[in-house]
RNA sequence: GGACGCGUAGCUCAACUGGCAGAGCAUUCGGCUCUUAACCGACAGGUUGUAGGUUCGAUUCCUACCGCGUCCA
């Protein structure tokens, strides 16, 4: 438990502490205060209130809290309480607490928490404050707080000791309430329109609905090889076959890949489902819902994100084509006209010319910043990518798709829906009518990462079967993000899915944009780390002594621990779990 | 997986070109009955992430490893 002597010299000075404040007639651990008010509700009902007005009603109340600060002054002293994301001075006086009371008060530390009673005031300066005539001492802070003013900026401590955070950053609490009214608004959004919450399997016998390699398990009874989830896409379809004509579900998945400022391997999923739409009404619910979600937690649709001013309320739509041409890089010379997304070769003719233009102007960076030069670096690197998997055969859609990645995707700050999916990169969509090329498919982006996904569903089992064996061909050309085939399926829509649109919704995604959080792990209360091993800090005698016990986990370790079973190799039955590359949702690099 | 950056007291941060490892907050002791990043005085607190190497001498330079961050894959 302790890093260092410090910590265990202080641990020890403040048990003793306790035992003073037990002499003084206080439990070291009571069970209980009970509070007149929060603090919260203290600032609401009398944050306004004059120094005239407090003393004519002389309010009393009893409040509790965290000491966040505390300035003694020989027989008298302040200190700071907060409790519920709000802070209340109190004022304690000799004369007013009496011996045993101001006793208390002199053997409180940071971080303590105690319960006051006493009246409202105003101090000299002016501020709201409890004229204390009773303390009660509640719970003892053992360990030294975070430094006042700074709080905890050390990134690393602050996910790993989220417990610290919370109290001694008020923003970080603030990001988690957010959250939580994103998720409520959410439910509000889909339960007013006749939708009808679902939870879905967590653990499934093969990991379909989206591109992604998944986490493997084992039911011991059973003895069943089973997934985590990466999508429940195809769960909420046969919900849809079963009559539940609109459903949603929020819910965690899973996908065993790398760690990003935008990628955690465990992440909130909003999907929802409507029989009779398709993706034109998702369009317009989508943009409803933003709106709306936007307006619920932060009473307005303005965000700022990168220091850039998002309007949640207003959105463009493009055509994945009209999106390249709009974005296409002026360095990369001409855009591609129309006929290069008909033929893989004008394309890759296209593409050879813009990996020569771009070449160029990276010859003669004089007058780019640094920025742009990475920036034309990263689109060179993506543009060749493209290239030579057309080359290898890759079908044009999916170097479409690839191509407004490299191109687009980064640049697409302000909300934009973009459709007209590639029906190659989209195996679970409807095609357009007369246009087989192409789905009723469409992605949302803000703040330059992608929001959500959507499309009129296929219904087709017929059409599904051969999109499934479609995509048993491109994992056959060496292609990790084909998808697998789902028999059962497949035999749910030959029982009639009515004509359906399903939109899935990454909700990290969306909290980072309405708190201005440029990482998924400052959504996440508890976001995957590595292990920390001896390198840093000391370990105490005793969870030395009995490092491979298992009663003794440092805190450290015991996230990982609960985890480990996600990290077994997977060895050489790891089967399909490479190929179970499926829908579209929030796809992978 | 790759590139770059970071890791110094419980916390927030210094330490020039390699030359005695420092400050603020917090802690401890003393003073102070309207302070609010309280103030005044004193004390204490370090395996500079870990392990090696170069050097008379390493927080500083080199190598490997661990952890974190950013970008890329």
């Amino acid at each position: 438990m302790f890093d260092s002597e410090f910590e265990r010299s202080l641990f020890d000075l403040r048990k003793a502490k306790l035992e003073e404040i037990e002499k003084l007639g206080q439990a070291a651990y009571p069970n209980q205060f009970p509070a007149s008010h929060t603090v919260p509700m203290v600032r609401e009902s009398w944050g306004e209130a004059t120094a005239e007005e407090l003393e004519a009603s002389r309010v009393t109340v009893a409040v509790a809290g965290r000491i966040m600060a505390i300035r003694a002054q020989g027989k008298a002293g302040f200190a700071t309480l907060q409790q519920g994301g709000e802070r209340l001075q109190i004022y304690v006086r000799l004369d007013a607490v009496g011996e045993l009371g101001f006793a208390l008060y002199k053997l409180l530390d940071l971080g303590d928490h105690i319960g006051v009673a006493g009246y409202l005031f105003r101090t000299r300066t002016g501020e709201l404050t409890v004229h204390v005539e009773r303390l009660t001492f509640l719970s003892k802070a053992m360990l030294a707080l975070p430094e006042k003013f700074h709080g905890l900026a050390d990134v690393e401590l602050r996910y790993r000791q989220r417990y610290v955070d919370l109290f001694a950053n008020l923003e970080s609490r603030e990001v988690f309430v957010k959250r939580a009214k994103t998720l409520k608004a959410l439910r509000q959004f889909f339960d007013e329109r006749g939708y009808l919450e679902v939870e879905t399997p967590m653990m499934v016998a093969a990991a379909t609905g989206a591109a992604a390699r998944p986490f493997r398990t084992h039911h011991n009874a059973l003895d069943l090889d089973l997934f985590l989830r990466i999508a429940p896409e195809l769960y909420l379809k046969r919900l849809v076959v079963g009559g539940l004509d609109r459903v949603y579900e929020i819910n965690r998945n899973f996908r065993n890949e790398g760690v990003s400022t935008q990628h955690n391997p465990e992440f909130t999923m909003l999907e929802f489902y409507q029989a009779y739409a398709n993706y034109h009404d998702l369009m317009q619910i989508t943009e409803e819902l933003v709106e709306f979600v936007a307006r619920e937690v932060n009473g307005t649709t303005v965000t700022e994100y990168n220091g850039v001013e998002i309007d949640l309320a207003r959105w463009r739509r493009l055509t994945m084509r009209e999106a390249i041409r709009e974005f296409w890089p002026e360095e990369a010379g001409a855009k591609p006209a129309h006929a290069a997304f008909e033929s893989a070769a004008v394309l890759q003719a296209r593409l050879h010319a813009a990996m020569d233009s771009l070449e160029g102007a990276l010859s003669q960076t004089a007058h780019q910043t640094p920025e742009r030069i990475a920036e034309l670096k990263t689109i060179h690197g993506a543009l060749t990518a493209v290239y030579y998997d057309s080359m290898k055969g890759a079908p044009v859609g999916k170097s479409i798709y690839n191509l407004f990645e490299a191109v687009v995707e980064p640049f697409l700050i302000q909300p934009t829906i973009i459709y007209d999916y590639p029906v190659e990169v989209s195996p679970l969509s409807k095609a357009k009518p007369g246009d087989p090329a192409h789905v009723e498919r469409f992605e949302f982006f803000a703040g330059g990462f992608e929001l959500g996904n959507a499309f009129s569903e296929l219904n087709d089992p017929v059409e599904q079967e051969k999109r499934f064996r479609q995509q048993i061909g491109e994992r056959e050309r060496g292609d990790d993000e084909a998808h697998q085939m789902d028999e059962d399926y497949v035999r749910a829509l030959a029982y009639g899915l009515p004509p359906t649109g399903g939109e899935g919704l990454g909700v990290d995604r969306l909290v980072m944009l309405l708190t201005g959080s440029k990482s998924i792990r400052d959504v996440i209360l508890f976001p995957l780390m590595r292990n920390r091993d001896q390198g840093s800090g000391i370990r105490d005698q005793e969870s030395a002594a009995k490092d491979s016990g298992p009663e003794v986990l440092r805190s450290d370790d015991m996230r990982s621990e609960d985890l480990s079973f996600l990290h077994e190799d997977p060895g050489p039955n790891y089967l399909k779990s490479d190929d179970l590359r499926s829908s579209d949702l929030l796809p992978d690099e």
